[in-house]
DNA sequence: GTCTATAGACAGATAGAC
DNA sequence: GTCTATCTGTCTATAGAC
């Protein structure tokens, strides 16, 4: 009696998020994430072709649970205060998703243009792009978008390194961060 | 006859290190790292206690490297320009040596005070300050140090991911750069 | 200090029955 | 769609001869 279905794709990857959470990207094991499904692991290709596969699904689930989030804080915010909430959050999920949100930047084959349009890691690129246009006053300031990304995403990682050291580096990221923004500003005029 | 010694710690680490930046991460093997040597993999359990020990070793070795790097480009320069030479030999260093430049943030066991001072990451930490200090005035100025490494760490990251997409992010590396030692510049008044 | 030989474990993935 | 059974490959690490 195989029917009705024990899985859905959902559920598996509800469960791979958990155990990638909880035990980290190694103990991530068809044969594992099968057995706490309760289910043989041969049953899951039936559902993604690989385990590289169900990783990137993974990682494009991070992506949009993380953009979700920036987006909740900084509704109703003004631009500055939609930037500064959003860098919080996005430590935040960093923080309390360390072995998920290393997946964030997984390496994937080429996309279609088409693709690539609806992917969750350009949804993620739009969000910054709209968070910061808010402040610089243009709606695509690339430029700027990178510099926040990229001040946020390397924080994020010293951070979890332990790079820094026992110093607290706290007054790092807003030094960087009130920088940056001022910089918007002062480009907004 | 297998005197005299056919391998030397630093043989391995040299032809380990060639094999991590050619091949990858994935690829350094114990079996594949004695091939290369022309020796058998249990041989190198002479040398180095386990693969991980390896991994270590191979990560304190980038950090001075890079470390070295830093201090060539920056030296005779003004304040300024030191951090902005200093900031290009790093993306350099991270674009020609992804998969070492991936190791540089390898967990650690705790380490005692001692140890910790003399470790190769603290060197180069220590280098970041001292090119801060130049320009801020403040040879002890973690926070700025924070947000410039945390700065050049997240874009070289995120350049190598692809995150960026097409779109040319340099100018973004720029403006970032650029808000942060005008920062630090305002703070050496 | 390097060798042979092997222990011991674990992984991704597939074939074919039901 | 899930099962059993298995293939095939990988790896780190150790024991003991030389």
């Amino acid at each position: 009696m195989p029917y009705p279905a024990k899985l859905t794709t959902d559920q598996i990857l509800d469960a791979a998020q958990t155990l990638l959470e909880t035990q980290g990207a190694e103990a991530l094991t068809m044969r594992s994430l099968a057995q706490v499904l309760g289910v043989q692991a041969s049953s899951l290709y039936r559902h993604h072709a690989s385990r590289d596969v169900l990783l990137l699904a993974l990682s494009d689930r991070a992506a949009l649970e993380l953009l979700d989030t920036l987006l909740d804080v900084s509704r109703g915010l003004s631009p500055r205060a939609a930037l500064e909430g959003a860098a919080q959050a996005y430590l935040d999920y960093a923080r309390s998703h360390p072995n998920l949100y290393a997946l964030l930047l997984l390496k994937r084959g080429p996309l279609s243009s088409d693709q690539l349009a609806r992917s969750a890691g350009k949804q993620l690129w739009n969000g910054f792009l709209r968070l910061v246009g808010a402040l610089s006053g243009d709606p695509d300031d690339t430029d700027h978008a990178v510099a926040y990304w990229t001040l946020l995403h390397g924080f994020a990682e010293l951070e979890r390194s332990g790079a820094f050291g026992a110093s607290g580096p706290r007054g790092g990221l807003d030094v960087g961060l009130t920088a940056i923004l001022d910089h918007m500003e002062a480009a907004a005029g």
